[in-house]
DNA sequence: CTGTTAGCGCTTTCAT
DNA sequence: ATGAAAGCGCTAACAG
């Protein structure tokens, strides 16, 4: 089957390719009867127009970007649901793009988006301890750009995140009142925000009730492998912590697998509640307490805006910042 | 910033259009000096080619379409994940679509696929009653498609798929060897060729350990809450079962709310394997049995296919369908 | 109501 | 070694 153009129909039905064009898109200059013979035809001919040369001509892709870190994190899965919903009820396709948390990966992906490949980009920017973010910026003096949850709030662009300074400081203090003595924290580095904020949290909260903060009861990795023996040692000591305040799901599985090798009981010996996306979180051995963030509605919320942007109904973007809150569920693991 | 042309390179360094095309692309009739000067200015004033002009020029988009049911499902996100790798390699953009299982929906995308949005489709299709086609059938003449887990071997296409029917034969008689005196199956519906596979797996190592087949003791949902109910009806009954082999990872986690609810210890009243791709098998209370898929590896021997035939070094289909083994492990939940 | 023409940004003959 | 021109498929003045 080839490939059929507007000219072909013109040719096949002797008429011009911008009454085949007009007719096509509905115009009213168009005679009915004329329009009812070139649609039929075009349907039966199961012609579709060829997209590269629309948006070459109207400037405009009608496909957005999505730029994570890591597809098969339930925190992004989810995220994605929302943008899709978004993107498909304004017939827009969905370009997605993993970085791995590689900042060069990053920079490179957002180096194909110039030139009207993509309308807007959602990202959720990768690991970057050099804080050099031209790239970001660039793009968003050229195409609207938004961020969500590992948000830069320096970054002049808008952005939706989740208020996890709060629901740290309100797990840590779950810990606490569960008689939790010394309390530890995982994360990747505190250079990304929202790493940053759950961090603080955390630290506000063991301020709050006279706890003192350890340098080694705070580990940042970026990698499971590392976290894993930083972990291992630290429940090997024997002054060892009773509790963890963890930042990322993924770890919080390895320190399950650290506790099992140990032979340390959750949450006899270590209390546990992670920011986590899993729906299985209550079938984990023991249930696992999470805060969860509102990954759906962030994907929502952050493509309502890029497109609000995209379709220039708002230009301006300070008063487009969000802030959705978490669930805290206590569960087994700190109980 | 405003978008820069080839033809506002040539402006401002007084050459042509075609040879600032040609100096780009590194032509060899172009002069050294010119091409240096070109390119160097290119490079400051961050050019980068229009993708849709090429595309509609060249007839080809560098961008293929992967299509499938849930992106929340593990297998497909490693699945992703290999597929990434290839098309990152072959410099192709990828274009995500989810059909959340509704043939509706797909048939809508494969729609948009036509004229040259995109070079390659891969596939997991939908759930498909009807067993209607088309859509896919007309796309594969026009551009390569490949087929992967949810496989239609009647298509004229390669497909890549796993070797569910041993796999879940083996599983099953796991279960029986276990004391396993009736065992039930769940899936989504027969009609999927990858459940039938599974389901006939079940039904062979029932058969030749001599235990019959019960009608009632395959259970096919399109939703998990249908599922829940039949589940409760069944492990409620008197006579209830006492194993189960899961064709769908997220059913079984069913199942482990529906034994909780029921207050049925697994594996003491029922033993469980599943099919599943989850990471966190071993830490599920219990921890699971699962047959995992090999996702990665056929993401990626879908995608290398795809890639073959898209740079047309494979014509013939026949040959290039490829069938990879799963691996089994035995843990709490059939113990 | 319909056709002619120009042009989106790029590559590629065909000249020179 | 470089330029002029045509054309990929489509839309939108402009003309009639």
């Amino acid at each position: 089957m080839r490939k059929i153009t507007i000219n072909d129909i013109a040719k096949e039905l002797g008429v011009s390719a911008s009454t085949v064009s007009r007719a096509l898109r509905d115009s009213y200059e168009i005679s009915t009867a004329t329009k009812k013979k070139i649609m039929a035809y075009a349907k039966q001919a199961n012609y579709h127009p060829n997209p590269h040369a629309i948006s070459l001509r109207e400037r405009k892709s009608k496909t957005i970007a999505v730029v994570i870190p890591d597809i098969s994190n339930y925190f992004f899965t989810q995220a994605l649901y929302g943008i899709e919903q978004v993107a498909l009820s304004n017939q827009y396709h969905v370009l997605v793009y993993q970085t791995h948390d590689q900042l060069q990966t990053e920079i490179e992906f957002f180096n194909h988006f110039q030139n009207g490949r993509v309308d807007g980009v959602l990202v959720s920017p990768a690991n970057n301890p050099d804080r050099s973010f031209e790239h970001i910026e660039r793009m968003s003096e050229m195409i609207p750009v938004v961020c969500f949850d590992r948000v830069e709030p320096s970054l002049q662009m808008p952005y939706v995140t989740c208020n996890d300074y709060d629901s740290s400081f309100k797990a840590t203090e779950q810990l606490i009142k569960k008689g939790c003595k010394r309390i530890f924290f995982i994360g990747i580095s505190d250079i990304i925000p929202v790493i940053k904020l759950r961090l603080n949290g955390y630290k506000d909260a063991l301020k709050k009730h006279g706890m003192p903060i350890l340098q080694e009861d705070i580990v940042m990795c970026d990698a499971a492998q590392l976290l894993a023996e930083r972990v291992r040692w630290l429940l090997a000591k024997p002054t060892r912590p009773d509790g963890l305040v963890s930042a990322v799901e993924r770890y919080t599985f390895t320190v399950y697998d650290v506790c099992n090798e140990l032979q340390l009981k959750i949450p006899t010996h270590l209390r546990i509640i992670s920011f986590s996306n899993t729906p299985y979180a209550h079938l984990l051995n023991p249930s696992l307490s999470t805060v969860v963030l509102p990954a759906g509605e962030v994907g929502k919320s952050a493509s309502e805006i890029l497109f609000r942007k995209i379709n220039k109904k708002d230009t301006k973007f300070e008063s487009s910042n969000i802030t959705l809150n978490c669930v805290l569920t206590f569960r087994g693991s700190s109980a």
